[in-house]
DNA sequence: GCCAACGTTGGC
DNA sequence: GCCAACGTTGGC
């Protein structure tokens, strides 16, 4: 399957992906519908768009891969982290983390306007008003679309 | 900084 | 199990 994945790149942008030398984890989600992509759904080799959110302009700024399966949010025991949940079961089993390595960065941001106006993403979920989820879904169309724009030079 | 949308919590 | 209150996301 294909995903976006958002993050506000003041907390965690695709540079840092960039420069990380192995996979980076995906860690604090706190969201059951995410955690249930992440558990369900996403499976070792996916592909996923980085989305930098909170951003000017917010858009698709790249592409990374994810490795290797689900496994428990090491954050949410820590109660130094700002992802700490005091009431997560001692089997990790309420939020889950992912590893990402990074695939590539586009040439330019593609922003969510641009998104909005290109035809064939009409469904696009990150396009829809309301839509806040940090991991969602994108078809195989769509994929080949943005991809495209991405590695336009427009 | 505003606020719409929507997820979560908790009283009942 | 309903639903009001509250918290969070994230575009603008």
């Amino acid at each position: 399957m294909y995903w976006l994945m958002k993050s506000e790149p003041d907390v965690y942008s695709i540079d840092d992906l960039a420069r990380s030398s192995g996979p980076a984890m995906w860690e604090g989600c706190r969201n059951y519908t995410v955690r249930n992509f992440m558990r369900d759904r996403m499976a070792d080799g996916d592909l996923a768009f980085f989305y930098h959110s909170n951003s000017d302009p917010s858009g698709i700024v790249g592409v990374m891969k994810i490795v290797g399966e689900a496994f428990p949010d090491p954050t949410q025991f820590d109660a130094t982290s700002e992802y700490f949940d005091p009431k997560a079961p001692a089997d990790g089993s309420r939020w889950l983390a992912r590893n990402v390595v990074f695939v590539q960065k586009f040439n330019r941001v593609i922003p969510l306007n641009e998104l909005r106006e290109t035809p064939g993403l009409e469904e696009m979920l990150v396009t829809k008003r309301g839509q806040r989820l940090s991991v969602m879904p994108v078809t195989e169309s769509e994929w080949a679309i943005v991809l495209a724009l991405g590695q336009s030079s427009l």
